[in-house]
DNA sequence: GCGCTTATCGCAC
DNA sequence: GTGCGATAAGCGC
């Protein structure tokens, strides 16, 4: 297996491979991602989406808040990349509910 | 409702 | 090489 993405640190690479484990449909909380990469800040999470430089490769939108709500997405925690974010869950088939999943059933535990 | 804590990344010196 | 600041969150009071 290749190093798919060379330039990021362990810890994104964890933060990206656990991504990738969330099928499509269905998304996971900076918390729970935090925690299977045995990290107890989820704002780390974030910063390292905020930072990623492969942005539009990486399935960001799927991560989204403890409660299922929205935070941001490519940097920006305005409307502006949260709409985009929106359409690209909905996109992929789940549910969503103004800026918050419909339901938190979706949520990967 | 508001504020503080915590971990990692980015940039500067 | 080391240090400082900022952040896409979470939890507590």
């Amino acid at each position: 297996m290749k190093v798919k993405y060379p330039k990021l640190t362990d810890f994104q690479r964890k933060v990206f491979a656990e991504l990738e484990r969330v099928p499509v449909g269905k998304v996971i909380t900076y918390k729970a991602l935090a925690a299977r990469i045995n990290c107890g800040s989820a704002r780390a999470v974030g910063q390292a989406m905020r930072r990623n430089p492969y942005a539009p490769e990486i399935p960001c939108h799927r991560v989204v808040a403890s409660d299922g709500a929205l935070r941001g997405y490519f940097g920006k925690t305005n409307e502006e990349g949260l709409k985009k974010k929106r359409e690209l869950l909905l996109k992929e088939g789940v549910q969503l509910d103004g800026n918050q999943v419909a339901s938190t059933s979706l949520l990967i535990r």
